[in-house]
DNA sequence: TTTTAATATACGATAATCCATATATTTATA
DNA sequence: TATAAATATATGGATTATCGTATATTAAAA
């Protein structure tokens, strides 16, 4: 992946909202994100898709439910750049919202049951 | 300028490359990133207008060159962001044969002696 | 085996992006 | 003032992104 192609990745709101929780948080599954953000499934499925295939997301099957983590394996290069961009996306409002709701989430799967 | 749009700034590879030259040499013309990069002036100049728009570049007149240069007064997060785009970018060979471009360019207009 | 929950994908429409080309604008110079 | 150099903008077309909605897939549970 290029740095063009890295910065695209995070240049939709929907993406780098969703990058920024899963820095925070480590693992997070589809339904987590989807509360979190507010937004419809398929938007947030989509968008994860394409992080997935640009190698910036690892997907991993725990049952029903798909968590998706940061790539370890990203260039060195790349780890900079997603701390920075967490310690911007930090301060908005927009986030501390995502924050907030992921943690008043009701019915939220417990990753620790399933291993 | 929120963070996404930072990020779409230097999600274009002319913008990205235009922009780590800056932080690099300080203050270049367009007929400077023109050479550098081997593009055509007006698709140089859209892209410059485009940085220039959202806040991330600055313009100044000298003459008849006009100077580009990162703005100084950018948000505090965009800075090590900034700086971490350049790592990644300087590794990349089509930059340096941007920088080489650059160095090689002839009838180079000296800024030193506007000033 | 039917149903349900979680997730992914397909489809069509709209909007945004990017480009090449042509032309306008600004400044210096003859 | 006429010309040339540097830069900016306008136009139209092609490509790509994004989205809402509907539907398909997968795995667990009844």
């Amino acid at each position: 992946m290029s740095p063009a192609q890295f910065f695209k990745c995070l240049s939709d709101e929907t993406r780098l909202r969703c990058v920024a929780l899963l820095q925070k948080q480590g693992k997070l599954c589809v339904c987590e994100l989807t509360a979190a953000l507010g937004l419809s499934q398929p938007k947030i499925s989509r968008h994860l898709a394409l992080l997935r295939q640009c190698g910036l997301l690892l997907d991993s099957r725990e049952g029903q439910w798909v968590y998706y983590q940061i790539n370890p394996k990203l260039p060195d290069w790349a780890f900079p750049i997603l701390a920075n961009a967490l310690t911007a996306v930090e301060k908005t409002h927009q986030f501390q919202n995502d924050l907030e709701r992921l943690h008043k989430m009701e019915n939220r799967p417990e990753l620790a049951m399933c291993c």
